[in-house]
RNA sequence: CGCGGGGUAGAGCAGUCCGGUAGCUUGCCAGGCUCAUAACCUGGAGGUCGUGAGGUUCAAAUCCCACCCCCGCAACCA
């Protein structure tokens, strides 16, 4: 089956920060753990180089705007490749391809008389350059950034009407429980939904923002930043052009932070109505991660945590593990590099030294040899027959929040499992007597093949501990799948590893 | 009274829909073990479950009511 996965396209006025990073691991997390299911997923990302803020920036900068462009998407493409993602497309707005989709959505729009020219007025604060409501002003009627009155003000441009389609997305969020996750999202966008919706502003003049795609219709006028951007998730499938666009499309996810919920879940599907597409798949969305203490991250409070550092510190892989298994489903996380730690320390501790105390015992005690022709008692099945339950379990549902969180959850219950099954067996005593020599063996084994299954079942948080765990118990020649067999570890040697948590200090 | 979410041991969370001895991870203390990465196993201390000498009930973290605090959305700023 295919799938498509995407995650928004980063707006390079900024640059990359651990929210950034988050969601796209989750696709990358979610890319992996499709795969691993059998299917063929496309995995989309890319950078949002149009509109207002990027252009003062650009200015400020003293760049022209393509090398500006060039040097901000490439700090988010450096990040994302520095983290080991695999995408397929990384769709930059500013590129022709794009542009070209974009302008033929218009030009349709246009044409059949879903966009509209008309006249707004309104109150616009030249500081902010922005128009403003009376209720955001101060009680002397002042814009409170910057204390000046706003002129009033009024512009023409272009509009795209979303109320004719108000009632068939309330129905239609009605009828899909599942089109947007978690559900008390749903109910926010139903909420939204019980007012008429204004009209979108689909335009700019470009007296006052230049950057931007140009009005196939007007070459007056720039199209607003959203109906530019949000278009990218068809334009990187080539909509129009590529015969299994519908295919992909039929199953796609878009990935997206509670702050963007209302373009992505109000404006979007009805603009692939106006198009004539059915809504995306599944909108999953997620909250933000704050500093410790649940203070807002900010620089002046020194605990803004940045991916680099924290990659510079423990690698990437505990900081992926850590961010999907922090995340809470219904409120925003905190985060900061004690709690890191924390993290890392317990991957060290209950996977790290179970694969290393298992390994060596086997290399010490049985030179090496996994042992082959065991045959298990009963609790020893009973051991890898519950961690396998459990991971199939997991890899049964679909991808969500919430599978990501239980997998991450499944994997330390499984270690901590093998830790106390170990422990309780004693197998460093068993060793020393002849007459035990089969239970020994049968322990070990136990251990061994539940951390081949422990290994596939983290794929897609950790990859490369993935690869390391199964190359030292020579199981490394397949690929990974989602088939959890108990008591199929393949002949062979272990291979004493370098330890895949060292010792943070 | 705009909308949504959250407030449970020092920290981070689960439990709340379907009331019934308050759980998990981490940190701290003690003991054990010794295969292993300052690891592993066991036990302990630590909580008036935001507030209300509120309501319902034999019984409330959980249901009802009121209030307080934090976060986000309330826009032509992603």
């Amino acid at each position: 089956m295919k799938k498509y996965i995407t995650t928004p396209i980063y707006y390079t006025n900024g640059a990359p920060h651990i929210g950034h990073a988050y969601t796209t691991i989750l696709a990358d997390v979610f890319k992996k753990f499709e795969q691993m299911k059998g299917n063929d997923v496309f995995f989309s990302t890319g950078t949002d180089e149009h509109g207002q803020k990027n252009q003062h920036t650009c200015e400020a900068a003293g760049l022209p705007i393509d090398v500006f462009l060039e040097k901000q998407s490439g700090l988010f493409q450096a990040v994302f490749d520095r983290m080991g993602i695999d995408y397929d497309y990384f769709v930059r707005t500013s590129g022709e391809p794009h542009k070209e989709v974009v302008r033929s959505i218009l030009t349709d729009l246009y044409d059949r008389g879903m966009i509209i020219k008309k006249s707004y007025e309104g109150l616009y604060c030249e500081g902010c350059e922005q128009f403003k409501k009376e209720s955001d002003l101060d009680e002397n009627g002042l814009c409170p950034d910057h204390k000046k009155a706003p002129k009033l003000i009024l512009e023409e441009n272009y509009f795209f009407r979303l109320e004719p389609y108000r009632e068939w997305l309330r129905e239609y969020i009605q009828l899909h429980p599942d089109w947007i996750k978690p559900q008390n999202y749903a109910k926010e966008v139903l909420k939204m939904l019980e007012e008429p919706l204004d009209d979108l502003c689909i335009s700019r003049p470009k007296s006052r923002v230049w950057l931007g795609i140009e009005l196939p219709f007007d070459k007056d006028f720039v199209t607003y930043i959203w109906f530019d951007a949000l278009i990218n998730y068809i334009s990187t499938l080539k909509f129009g052009s590529n015969p299994d666009f519908n295919s992909y499309w039929a199953n796609s996810y878009h990935l997206l932070a509670k702050d963007i919920l209302k373009p992505h879940c109000i404006y979007w599907p009805i603009m692939l109505k106006a198009i004539g597409i059915e809504p995306v798949g599944k909108c999953i969305v997620h909250g933000y991660w704050i500093g410790e203490g649940g203070v807002k991250m900010s620089k002046s409070l020194g605990n803004v945590v940045d991916p680099n550092e924290v990659i510079d510190m423990m690698g990437v892989e505990p900081l992926r593990f850590y961010l999907i298994n922090a995340m809470s489903i219904s409120s925003d996380s905190p985060i900061s590099i004690s709690l890191l730690k924390q993290g890392y320390k317990q991957l060290a501790n209950a996977l790290g030294n179970l694969q290393m105390r298992v390994i060596k015992m086997v290399d010490k005690n049985l030179q090496g040899e996994i042992p082959s022709d065991v045959s298990l008692l009963a609790e020893d099945m009973e051991v890898l027959e519950s961690v396998s339950k459990s991971f199939a379990d997991v890899y049964k549902k679909d991808i969500d929040l919430e599978t990501a969180i239980e997998l991450s959850d499944c994997i330390m219950q499984a270690c901590n499992k093998l830790n106390m099954y170990f422990a309780n067996n004693e197998p460093w005593g068993l060793v020393k007597d002849e007459t035990k020599m089969e239970r020994f063996k049968q322990v070990v084994y136990t251990t061994l093949d539940a951390l081949r299954l422990i290994a596939t079942a983290i794929y897609p948080l950790m990859p490369n501990v993935a690869h390391s765990i199964l190359k030292s118990l020579s199981a490394d020649n397949e690929k990974l799948t989602a088939e959890f067999n108990p008591k199929a570890l393949g002949v062979g040697k272990v291979i004493v590893p370098d330890p895949l948590f060292p010792y943070l200090g």
